[in-house]
DNA sequence: TAGATATTAAGATAGTTGTCTAAATATTAT
DNA sequence: ATAATATTTAGACAACTATCTTAATATCTA
């Protein structure tokens, strides 16, 4: 997995917001739904980028497709990006 | 400076190369252009980007334009980033 | 097995992005 | 001033992305 492609996955708003929900626990499809503004297929649509980019799981559960954060998975992004971002210096 | 704006500019990889190389300290421009394969223009449309973000900073110096990476937002960046990439669970 | 509910897949379209070439701008050196 | 060097701006274009509507698939219930 990349981080160009963990970046991209997480550059879009209503991916941020998913991300956000699913901290709180896990959600079928309908009920993430309610806390964006788009159509089912375009969720649909988010939903599979985000498990391509490996951060989001999805299990079925009788009628519903159940979505939850892969935390490990997110641990390890966590840091790798820290290690991108930090600049060794010299301490003083 | 919004977190996707940042991720988006982070989520190109030639962009990923640029702040890469400028860990090292700062570059011109053509300088930059050695780690790149791209054209000038191009290059100069993604120090734009990056720019924007806040993540970079340029100066001239003669002929040159010398660009260097944000140090201190790069580390409000990461903060926001491990803020938002980290789930609160309860500790057993 | 029908009908209802939940989700994904297909196809279309407008908007965005990355790239290039050519031209413009800014600085230095002759 | 003119020419040379360094960088940005403008404009064009192909590829990619987000979105929608419509259709297909899967599961549950009566």
């Amino acid at each position: 997995m990349s981080l160009s492609q963990t970046f991209q996955a997480l550059s879009e708003p209503n991916r941020q917001k998913i991300v956000d929900v699913l901290k709180k626990g896990e959600l079928s499809v309908s009920e993430i739904l309610q806390h964006l503004n788009v159509t089912m297929p375009t969720l649909s649509h988010h939903l599979d980028i985000l498990k391509r980019a490996n951060l989001i799981s999805s299990r079925r559960e009788g009628q519903q497709i159940i979505y939850s954060l892969n935390l490990s998975v997110l641990e390890e992004i966590t840091e790798q990006i820290v290690k991108f971002l930090t600049i060794e210096r010299l301490k003083n």
